[in-house]
DNA sequence: TCTTCATATGAAGAAAGTTTCATGTGTGAT
DNA sequence: ATCACACATGAAACTTTCTTCATATGAAGA
């Protein structure tokens, strides 16, 4: 992350960081529906990979940022390793983004394509 | 944005379409740096772009992502644009990701390392 | 109209992030 | 000890996103 200069705000010094971390965590299609599925109950890896039809490989890689970030859990059952939502977190952060979506994105996060 | 299968979960129908492209405007230091200066007070281009010591074309294009999301309202002053954050979008969002901050990263945004 | 100021935009090069494939590690069972 | 299963990891190829530079647009003033 290349740093940018900034007059301190509201947010604590580092926060910056923090932040990008965990919003380009988020930013991955794969990682969201990971995310979605594990809302449902828990799940080891090659559950998921199957759910999604993706690589095992893949689904590893794309739960190590999560796990790391702690957006999930991951809990070691004889050799595999069950996955969880960190519901703390992860619900209330689906909420502000659902009400934003519906006060300011109505056609379905199109929003404004164009600056007038 | 690449699409995944997935089973649906508590989100709704093209809700991780509207998350990826939310998290993903936020996943960007340049752009981080804009929120949180604008936190303080409205500005516009020029301002930013010295207050973040960056390109007038930088902030600019950094701008338009957010905007677009509708996390900073736009208003034009005969020939600038004052930019101002909407508040109720971001001041939750922040609150959400500093408490998991505070509650799961201790140490600042390092978290896990490896997982073990 | 001509100039200046404020900002936006396009495109190319640079950087960052993602996926794939091959392989490594650890656990449980035989 | 050996095998198989579940998962992690490394590196290269690939894809997406960013930054920069040059230029365009648009409003205000002389």
């Amino acid at each position: 992350m290349k740093k940018v200069s900034c007059v301190m705000g509201m947010v604590k010094k580092g926060m910056n960081e923090t932040c990008y971390r965990f919003f380009s965590t988020l930013a991955n299609p794969t990682r969201l529906a990971a995310l979605e599925n594990l809302m449902n109950k828990p799940m080891n890896v090659t559950q998921l990979a199957e759910t999604l039809g993706q690589e095992q490989s893949m689904i590893s890689h794309n739960l190590r940022p999560l796990v790391r970030c702690r957006f999930v859990h991951v809990e070691r059952k004889g050799r595999e390793r069950l996955y969880s939502i960190n519901h703390e977190t992860i619900d209330p952060l689906f909420k502000v983004i659902e009400n934003h979506a519906v006060n300011y994105c109505p056609t379905g996060g199109k929003c404004l394509e164009r600056m007038k």
